[in-house]
Formats: C-alpha cells, structure tokens, sequence
DNA sequence: GCAGTTTTAGAGAGCGCTCTCTAAAACTGG
DNA sequence: CCAGTTTTAGAGAGCGCTCTCTAAAACTGC
C-alpha cells in the first residue's frame, strides 16, 4: 500500500562510503550522497533526519561490520595465543577485502561529527567498543595477563598496530603490499609474548 | 620605510593550529583564523595565497618542528637500539609537550588538501619524509637489518606504534597517561629485537 | 613634511551546502 | 477504481565561506 522506493538505505550508505573514501567525511555532504546516488536531495532527507544523522549512521554501519567480522576472526582459534594473531592478521586482510570502508574507519568517529550524533548512535557505538575490549579482555586473562594494563597492550598488539599498518599504506591512495599479513602477525606475536605477565597496575580510563 | 605588521605569519600559524587540535582540518577556514587570531580577514589573504597554501604552510611547519626534534632525540645515543627506543618514547613525550600540534599531526597531509598544495610545499614535505626515513634506515644497518622490508618494521616499531598509542588517548579529547611513554619504549624494544635479521631472529637478551 | 611601501580593515560578490516545503508519482489493500 | 501511504522530485531560503577590491592607516628614508 505504498510506493516502492527506488534508493534504500543501504543504497544511499554505499554512496556515502565511496565518497568518505575518496574525500573523508567533509566530502560526504547531503549534497554530494544525493548525486553520487543519482536521487535527489528530497530522499536524502526523507531517510536520514539531517547531515549529523547520516554520518553517524554510515560510521556506525561500517564499524560494526568491522567489529563483527573481528570478534568472528577472535572466536575461530582455543588457543589463546592463536587467537590473538588471528585477529591482528584479520584486521589487514579484512581491510584488504574492504578497502573503501577501511579508509573511512581511518578517521574516527569525532571526524563525523560524533558531538553533533543522536544519541542512540553514541550509546550503540559505545556498546560495540565494549564488546570488543571485552574480548580483548577475556584474551588477556587467558593469556595470563590481568588489568586495564593488559587490555591496552593487548588493543595495542591485536589493534592499533594492525591498523597503524593500514593506515601507512592506505594513505595517499596506496594499496596494501602482499606481505602486510606476514608481517602484522609476526609484529603482534612479539608483543603478546612480552605481555608484563601480572596485572595490577595503575588503572586509567579510557 | 614600512608599516609594520599587527599580525605576523607565525601568529596565524599558531592559531590555525589551535583551529585544527578542536574542529580538525575541515574547521581551518580563513574566516575563522582570522576570528582567532583577532585579525581581518584581508590578512590573512595578504600572508598566503589562499586557503591551499595556508593549510599547507601549518601542516609543514608542524610537521617538520616535530621531525627536527624527531631526529634530534635519534642522534642522541651512540648505541642504535638505545637510539630507537629513545626515539620511539620522544614521539610519545613530544606529543605530551604539545597537545595542539599533535592533534594536527594525527591527520594526514591529505586531510589538509595535500592536492590543492603549490608544489613548494609538495616537495618540502617529501624532502622532510626523506630525511627520516634515511636515518631510519641507517638505524637499520647499524642493527644488522637491511633493505625495505627492514625500514618498514623500523617505521612500525619507531614511529607508527607510538603514534597509535598517542592517537588512541588523544582521540576524543583525552590525554596521555603517565606511562605511557614506558608502554611505548617497551613495545619498541620488543619490535627490534624481532627483527628479521640474516640468519632468523635476534634473541633479546636475558 | 613628504614620498613610498606595507599592512590593516572590512564590505560585498559569488558559490555551495543544509534544510524546508510543495506537489506529484507510484504503489497496495479493499 | 479508490483511499491511503510512502517516496520521489526539485525549487528556494538562509547561511557561511572564499576571495576580491578599495580605502585608509602606519611606518621609514630622505
């Protein structure tokens, strides 16, 4: 009983995507969406409540795909250790397959207008960074590892130096070289073997 | 036999950076320098060119004050891990020491129109680039590892690791804790060690 | 003081973007 | 076919930003 619309959601995120990826969040306007898409700026508006609302949705869309794959990536290995450089080697080859989406999640969520979102979309980004560093967590105690200590170490090997690796190469509009994997795993191999191996030290937030 | 200037090109540097460490690259517009720094927007046109040269002239004067002093810290030690792992923790320190410009940093030349640059800055910027990455790669050699693939995991170990610690308690308007510089000078130590050298790893020392 | 130079000062044109609003189109259950 | 609903379609107001342009101000060497 309604006319069958010809740009859904999905459509119009992927439209967005593309443009982040090229011209990072500033190039991604209603504006610009709208023409990528080929619809007019009147369904832009009919689907997302305004610019903030479109941003926090393509930002949280993607992360969460990424997110999901990862814990996916995390949970396929017993061994702790396993598990680990599975994940740092996942987050590469994931962006490898993703690369649009990996350029967009090189910003952060400040860098779309995180201040400006509804906050529905905060509360359900915050609620996927505590799934993973609840993971990220659990890891560490298997690994004998204890404390928000051990957790950052452990983002820091499974996470941020995946990603920094990314980053250096995916700048400029390069492309990853074959042997970013090899060399992501071994790198987070090395930092998980030299975990400090008790907890208990001084506590920060994050 | 002129007159002199209210507002020097040093002042309006200073102020587009401190723009750029809260609204980001997007939020350098000369309008809003010119708000900043107090000044008219006719200014602002008369020390750059336009908008381009402006976010070109403080990315580059930014980049290359934190690589001056990058290099510096480098060539302080005659022992070449010493010198990496002092290299590695001045990244973290120097970031401490200025908040405003490493929150600059944290973008890339992209972000700040890198295409729009005129090409003095270009090639200013690869100029800088070029320095640090020979001093890394003679790192390389003193530490028995060489060619390409070593250069990158020295960039890993010296400058993209502590860039993803700092970037991840920068992010969202936090602060470096206190141990962080340690965090850092440990996982860089534990990087070269792993070295691929010519015949397999180098064992860390016990 | 005067001539010459640099810099301030800000008005205003032009442009692109966000967002609103109106009207029509396209479909479906009855 | 009709009533009801969703969606397209795009015009246009309002706003901020870039950049140009004119006029005056402030200083120096002579």
């Amino acid at each position: 009983m309604a006319r069958p619309p010809r740009f859904d959601t999905e459509q119009l995120l992927d439209a967005a995507v593309r443009l982040a990826a090229v011209s990072g969040p500033a190039g991604v306007t209603m504006a610009a969406v709208a023409k990528e898409a080929g619809a007019p700026s009147g369904s832009l508006y009919h689907r997302f409540a305004g610019r903030p609302a479109l941003l926090a949705e393509v930002w949280v869309r993607t992360v969460e795909r990424f997110q999901d794959s990862y814990l996916h990536a995390l949970a396929a290995h017993d061994d702790a250790r396993e598990a680990g450089c599975a994940g740092a080697r996942h987050v590469v080859a994931w962006s490898r397959a993703h690369p649009e989406e990996t350029r967009l999640l090189l910003y952060g969520p400040g860098d779309f207008g995180r201040e400006s979102w509804p906050a529905a979309y905060r509360s359900r980004a915050e609620r996927g960074n505590r799934r993973v560093f609840g993971e990220l967590g659990a890891l560490g105690t298997r690994l004998g590892a204890e404390g928000p200590e051990a957790v950052e170490r452990i983002t820091l090997a499974l996470i941020d130096l995946p990603l920094s690796v990314v980053r250096r190469h995916l700048r400029d509009g390069g492309s990853l070289p074959p042997h970013a994997e090899a060399v992501v795993e071994d790198c987070a191999a090395a930092l998980l073997d030299t975990l400090p191996a008790a907890g208990g030290r001084v506590p920060h937030g994050d």
